[in-house]
RNA sequence: GGCCUCGUGGCGGAAUGGCUACGCAGAGGACUGCAAAUCCUUGUAUGGGGGUUCGAUUCCCUCCGAGGCCUCCA
């Protein structure tokens, strides 16, 4: 079997290299994840998505039993402290109600779970172990309680961001704690005070930096080195940069990961999203209120809007895109009416599109020219059908295949379109609706006009849009539907 | 100020040293008892100026424009 080349940009090169694993057997992924203290918004929603989709690429190249891919789950944060505090209730409390929520809204966008996901309070050990072999190495000291990186001490930080040290140093401008020998030093661990989370260390209680945890995470789950480390891209400086010079002067190694790569921003309607603006909208919103567009969005339109662009390219989130995003997926539904899921198999084309980098927009027009060739009348439109389900099973449609139509089941088409108008329309009955809708064909087909559309119009009143077709193989006249906003 | 992206048709958005995908919208046609839907066909684009080249949207320079990071925000 000839395994695809994979192509992935790297942040370190700034281009695109073939990707070879460590260890093909046991292909390792880490990627940065929330910070529990607020409900995720659609920005953060991207890496989860884009990197689901690598994952299950990664997959299907190399199996499932042989792709670790792990996302942390960051529970200890000044924020979570200050918002536990704002709320009156306990950190704890807060952590695990924000990550529960977390985990239903990425489900939601059908994303995979993660092989592991880490909790930072549950990595302090590993933590206190990479600072202790820092400090002996000579890269880290202990102040005041604090245990800060010393980034002099690292010839090539900055490698990651393309800074260079001396400029940085010369260009600091935060005010500088007392007790750091350089500007740049930054914190590993600090003290808490009796009202903080901490923890009992070497330097006292007190409680990790930001960047520790990552490196403490994916050094006990994937190893010293691993392959591919994931993230938004405003997390290469310092974050990802701090991650590495910890990891690398910890254990020696020239690399912490191969391959870093990293997703562009996203902006809502043209703007900057932001609390202030007032165009800050979340997962959970965008399921199940109707704040962004006076609708809700079922979980694959977002999805299928976010990868409609690359990556790295910035997104504009837009509801005009999650309309169109919406009729996309419609027009598959209708197409794979009564499609089989078994045997379903990724066109080549397909694989090369996501190979190239995760192109996933190039993917999804190989899934249109699919849906065109398997509307022609002539060749082997069932195989077409298969390929386009492969196709939707590696950019995660599970549930939406999941859901397919039967070819002649009336009313599971009917809950289906329901359900992504929502609670209003809701009211329908079904079982009165598919009774109409029968009746009314049978009128039809015995020409008495006037009855099949009387009974049209009452169903147009229910708010279910008839579409009258005629077989194309037997020429008997059928009827579709759908319920009409 | 430093570093880094990006400017492709009405809109979204890929790719490429030679013919610029795909989707949406638009237009025309077919089908249909009518409506809706469906099917077929189709117009329209590489920000400005230089350079390299037989040839540039693609490579280089420059100008204009948009955005990001440098502030524990994906």
């Amino acid at each position: 079997m000839t395994t695809p080349q994979l192509r992935l940009y790297n942040t370190l090169t700034r281009s695109k290299e073939v990707f070879v694993p460590i260890d093909e057997k046991n292909v390792r992924m880490y990627v940065c994840g929330p910070t529990v203290y607020d409900f995720a918004h659609i920005g953060n929603a991207r890496p989860v998505i884009v990197f689901d989709v690598l994952y299950r690429l990664l997959r299907h190249l190399y199996g499932k039993d042989h792709v670790k891919y792990v996302r942390n789950i960051t529970d200890v944060d000044d924020k979570i402290n200050a918002r536990a505090a704002e709320r009156g209730i306990s950190i704890r409390d807060l952590t695990e109600g924000t990550n529960r929520i977390f985990q239903e809204d990425v489900k939601a966008l059908g994303c995979l779970e993660p092989d592991v996901q880490p909790r930072a309070t549950e990595h302090i050990a590993e933590m206190i172990a990479i600072m202790q072999k820092l400090i002996e190495a000579g890269h880290a000291y202990a102040a005041e309680g604090h245990v800060l990186f010393a980034v002099p001490s690292m010839a090539d930080y900055g490698r990651l961001s393309r800074r260079p040290l001396d400029e940085m140093i010369a260009g600091a401008r935060v005010e500088v704690a007392p007790y750091k020998r350089s500007d740049m030093d930054f914190v590993l661990w600090k003290p808490s005070r009796d009202n903080e989370p901490g923890w009992d260390s070497p330097w006292g209680r007190g409680r990790p930096g930001w960047h520790i945890e990552c490196s403490a995470m994916s050094w006990k789950h994937l190893g010293e080195t691993f392959d591919i480390h994931g993230g938004g891209i405003d997390l290469v400086f310092p974050h990802h940069e701090n991650e590495i010079a910890q990891s690398r002067c910890a254990f020696g190694h020239d690399v912490m990961a191969n391959v870093w790569m990293h997703n562009g921003f996203l902006q809502v309607e043209g703007e900057k999203m932001s609390k202030s603006l007032g165009n800050f909208v979340t997962i959970n919103e965008l399921l199940h209120t109707d704040k962004f567009g006076g609708r809700s969005w079922p979980g694959e339109v977002l999805r299928l809007a976010m990868l409609k662009t690359h990556y790295r390219q910035p997104i504009d989130w837009t509801v005009k895109a999650l309309e169109e995003a919406e009729k996309t997926i419609k027009e598959w539904r209708r197409l794979l009416r009564g499609a089989s899921r078994s045997n379903a198999k990724p066109s080549e084309n397909f694989i090369a599109a996501l190979s190239d980098d995760l192109n996933t927009h190039a993917a999804v027009t190989e899934i249109h020219k699919l849906a065109v060739a398997s509307k022609s009348p002539s060749g082997e439109p069932y195989d077409r059908q298969t390929e386009m389900v492969g196709c939707l099973e590696i950019i995660g449609f599970d549930e939406f295949l999941k859901e397919l139509p039967d070819q002649d089941d009336v009313t599971s088409d009917i809950r289906k379109s329901i359900s992504e108008v929502g609670a209003p329309k809701a009211g329908i009955d079904l079982k009165k609706a598919g009774q109409l809708i029968t009746a009314r064909l049978e009128a039809r087909k015995a020409k008495n006009f006037a009855e099949s559309d009387r009974i049209r119009d009452d169903l147009l009143a229910m708010g279910i849009q008839l579409k009258d077709a005629k077989d194309p193989v037997t020429g008997e006249l059928t009827t579709t539907w759908e319920v009409k906003r």
